[in-house]
DNA sequence: TTGAAAGCGCTACCAT
DNA sequence: ATGGTAGCGCTTTCAA
């Protein structure tokens, strides 16, 4: 292993002048700098990164935290922050916490506490209240991606105000019976997040002065969840004509599911989803953006900010989605009767 | 901050015995034992990594590697890495690394070096030999999950041997004119696995005297991809009966391209995947089913016992897949002539 | 501008 | 079984 001294030795300089002159903090006259660059490049010299811990107290890795990495929206906002931290070359440890498993209770106890990290991303963390707890003790700065962060800065978008978008999208098409598919009490790391949605679609539905016709079929947000829900939903005999999915995922398993069941999409059922899912194109599916890779960028540049200067108030980013129309929707009057539906006397 | 000297002095014992009953790696009577833990959870006492690191040299931290988080294989793969290293009690240090980004060439450049962790998953690297030599200079053991890692240990499935299978499925059911959808040469992280999919298709179509009619049609290995593929491929002219996707996800993009063109599946055309995505069961999908999860949880046990004893050889752990029949694929002669098929003429 | 030396917090060796 | 102590490799005063 070559150390530091052995590059200042190369140099012919002192330890403390060899640090200096590769960390640049300091002045060092232009010529020894390159001469101990030179010799730390010719050594391949690494620092230590424990010994650079022990003396400064910065560790130079970041903790991420989130239900898991397997969902489109989580795995986008991991490269992002990712990308972000690899910019600033700082180390990324990851922690997939699913709630409800031994490895989530483990994290928790043993893995959240200071030393270990300079600061903490938790994406999607609806943390009851000990983990919480737990998540203070690493006494550093941390910043919450959706879920709720009591106390500490937050990036997300406004999902009361996107799902509502959504459902007045379909009735501006003249659409009555609308359905909000998917979203569960118990779904990992969005529970809140479907709960703002739902309120969002109820809140448009109402004000359309359609508050009886509010309807919630749950499913998990996933693509075979809000397949089978709509499975359910779709060959009830009370067939809603619009569809607010809770988010892609469940909007594109209700588009198969409509198509497997032998209904047109959105000749039959009008659908919208909540993302702009990477699939979302190919399904043609009208959905409002986010950007969740922008997400994760914008929670490493408040994390460092506070990182840098931890008086900084904490502060919550609420970021927009913009509603994108494709060819999933379509007015009410141009849609066409569905076969074996209770319209079917005006049908073809 | 506390420091074990804090631990000792409540206790009662020098930072030694401290150090010694904390750790457990030393005889200590039971009774001191018991007042230091005690001491230690008191004062809620964390150990500073790095002074650990400094002292011992091991980080306790590993390294993975992958090209992205965000298909479906990579996912699991980080998942089931994730879930043996808690259990272990270590931590994660994940770096993306697409192929052609900048980010790339700067992990590859400032993060791969010793010291910062005490072994590497390589996830889907088919490094060039550069590269190779980066990896090198973490002078730490490495374990490759799929990809090719030339010297060090590899955890992965036989790929040639997996779309044989899935090719002699088609053809037993009497099928001829199948094509091999998707892999392209410069698909991160799986080159080399797309090339020895594709040998395999390759192998049983030449066995069972089709060598003619061998057709790859390359595709992106994501559902839009096979999609985007498929349409042509089945918008064609010759149209095949029966499709090898190189994977699930181009396989279900296959079946979505059909369903889209009105084609049936399995009725008028066969697909076969390979991995048994979460999706296939909704999709009933035939495929081979490989166990990503346990893949990466191998690939730390092996990692694990190398550092534990770094003389041990480098070995190669190569899973089976197993053939998952479900209803994507038919029996040619049980299969219907497809609308605006060159055997229109025996159409129903 | 440079060098000497004192830690950072912990473990592990050597005593006892 | 326990305590004293010498590092681990680096940064950072303080002096020169």
């Amino acid at each position: 292993m070559v150390r530091i001294a052995d590059v200042a030795e190369l140099a012919g300089v002192s330890k403390a002048t060899a640090s200096r002159a590769l960390s640049g903090r300091d002045h060092v006259a232009e010529a020894t700098r390159k001469r101990v660059v030179e010799a730390a490049e010719s050594l391949q010299y690494a620092p230590s990164t424990a010994a650079v811990g022990l003396a400064t107290g910065r560790t130079r890795r970041i903790g991420v935290l989130m239900p898991t990495v397997s969902r489109w929206f989580f795995s986008q906002v991991l490269e992002g922050v990712q990308a972000a931290l690899v910019k600033h070359g700082l180390d990324l440890m990851l922690y997939c916490a699913l709630p409800g498993t031994p490895a989530r209770e483990r994290i928790f106890r043993d893995f959240m506490r200071r030393k270990r990290m300079d600061g903490l991303i938790a994406i999607g963390i609806e943390s009851s209240d000990p983990e919480w707890e737990r998540l203070r003790q690493i006494d550093a700065p941390i910043v919450g991606v959706v879920g709720t962060t009591p106390g500490s800065s937050l990036v997300a978008i406004d999902d009361t105000h996107a799902a509502m978008r959504a459902t007045e999208h379909l009735l501006a098409l003249g659409h009555r019976e609308v359905v909000f598919l998917g979203g569960e009490a118990r779904d990992p790391g969005a529970a809140n997040v479907h709960r703002d949605r739902f309120t969002g679609y109820t809140r448009a539905m109402t004000a359309a002065g359609l508050g009886a016709s509010v309807r919630h079929v749950p499913a998990p947000s996933t693509v075979p969840g809000g397949y089978a829900a709509a499975v359910d939903a779709l060959g009830s005999q009370d067939r809603p004509t619009g569809i607010v999915g809770v988010c892609d995922e469940v909007a594109i398993g209700a588009i198969i599911a409509a198509r497997r069941l032998g209904l047109l999409v959105p000749g039959h059922v009008s659908v919208t989803g909540i993302d702009d899912h990477e699939y979302a194109e190919m399904f043609s599916l009208t959905t409002l953006s986010q950007k969740p890779r922008a997400q994760g960028r914008a929670a490493v540049d408040l994390l460092l900010a506070r990182i840098e200067d931890p008086s900084l108030a904490p502060s919550t980013t609420s970021l927009k989605a913009r509603l994108i129309v494709r060819s999933s929707t379509l007015a009410l009057d141009a849609s066409v009767a569905a076969p074996g539906t209770r319209d079917g006397s005006h049908g073809p």
